[in-house]
DNA sequence: TATGTGTTTTGATGTGGATCAAAGGCAATC
DNA sequence: GATTGCCTTTGATCCACATCAAAACACATA
């Protein structure tokens, strides 16, 4: 038994209240697994989700080549999802904050398929992959959501692989910016400053460049005017201008 | 109602039988949506799986921006999706053989993600997708399978991710000329020798490269006596040679 | 057989981003 | 406050693939 868990069971009321009614309390409940469900549906799914885990910076949720039997909702936190290629090639597949699905890539094989890796101290609820398809049967509200969740991780995965094939370096990371953007601002942080949480490394596997490329485009952007950084720190001072540096590109 | 419909209206007990049968006599019902599904549970689904759709070559099985109401299961033929970005560059993420399914980007929004055009004639079978749902709710071993398909794409789609994001030109075409080659012969046909249905332009907007990087790499593998190409007719001559152009990679 | 159209191959040249290299900054630990 | 171990920036050079160009080829239609 981990410490975490430990330390709720010895605690009180309130916490264990916390604990059964997870979704209903939870300030992600919008975006999250249980969007758009009653509140008898709400509760329903709250009996199923059932430990929250915490995972330091830098440990796994899970790893490549696991047993897959729960997905993960991030309740608080960040993570970069990693495949390896056979040869010890790797590429980062996607990072990943409050409300988002992780562990989806597993259904297909009941094996994960990635790494999943915090890159901050995170928290996220575990969701046992079985229960969660019995109780899809029943709620069709939960099944809808789920359904619509997965497609929308294949939609962002061309998006990705638009970005890969034909943007070149600048277009990728104002993309990415914008895209890091627009998530914060949908969870009610500002979009026009943040830090980023992953390294110049990690985001240049993400995009498909390397570091020094992504720094150089850091500094162009800030010589440009478009933004201020400050090591992960990053502020957007001119957003139409980020904008257009991938629509005007040069056919 | 199209001369399809029509012609299968006005014909014989036999064809009324092959349709309301499909899946059940399908020779692609052990890797398509029924796969695993009992007899009793294949009859459901064939009461939902309503009209085979002809799809003529260059011609759309749905367009980007469509509303999204069916998915569809690729019969025969041969279908390239495509994403268009907002001014004007696209990229074909994904080609679809027999038994493949293509429509499920569109469940998230409601609204087609991507182009699906046909490259040779084709026929789809097309499920609608409320009843999909519907029946999934009942059919334990259909939801599982749907989620499994599902979650194969977002698999799928990380796997090109690598490929764009990490491998070089060679690598990526031997890559994807040795996964053409394993699903032909997960569908009973020549491994060694086949025809590609697309161009050197539409293999390498997949691939993240120009057409005349694909046939340079062509015309190298058949120098190095890996394959032979003649138009659009690839024999491979030695798999393990090919595998061997990804595997030996210098870091 | 001629003609047009789209596809593929091959060569010559250019360039965006990789690679190599070095210095500087930040945070944790002693 | 010195040391250690990342992480980031910046410059110089290189190279894989893009781009430009032209010819060959395949296939349909007149």
């Amino acid at each position: 038994m981990s410490q975490g868990e430990l330390a709720r069971q010895q605690s009180t009321h309130l916490v264990l209240a916390e604990l059964k009614a997870a979704c209903a309390n939870c300030n992600l409940r919008e975006i999250c697994l249980p969007a758009g469900l009653s509140n008898e549906e709400l509760d329903q799914l709250d009996s199923l989700v059932n430990a929250r885990r915490r995972i330091k910076r830098g440990e796994a949720l899970y790893r490549a080549g696991e047993v897959f039997d729960a997905i993960y909702a991030v309740r608080s936190g960040f993570f970069k999802s990693r495949v390896t290629y056979e040869d010890g090639r790797d590429q980062v597949t996607g990072f990943s904050m409050g409300g988002e699905i992780l562990g989806m890539d597993g259904i297909g094989q009941g094996i994960h398929n990635c790494d999943a890796i915090a890159l901050e101290d995170s928290e996220v609820c575990s969701i046992p992959y079985a229960k969660l398809e019995e109780l899809a049967r029943e709620v069709s509200g939960l099944q809808r959501h789920f359904h619509k969740m997965m497609s929308r991780e294949i939609v962002r995965e061309s998006g990705v692989m638009m970005l890969l094939g034909v943007m070149r370096a600048e277009e990728r990371i104002a993309a990415f910016l914008l895209n890091l953007s627009q998530r914060l601002n949908a969870r009610g942080y500002s979009p026009l400053e943040f830090h980023l949480r992953m390294t110049r490394e990690e985001m240049g596997s993400y995009l498909g460049l390397k570091l020094e490329t992504v720094s150089r485009a850091f500094s162009k952007f800030h010589n440009d005017g478009l933004i201020d950084v400050e090591q992960k720190f990053v502020r957007i001072l001119n957003i139409e201008g980020l904008k257009q540096v991938y629509a005007h590109h040069v056919n």
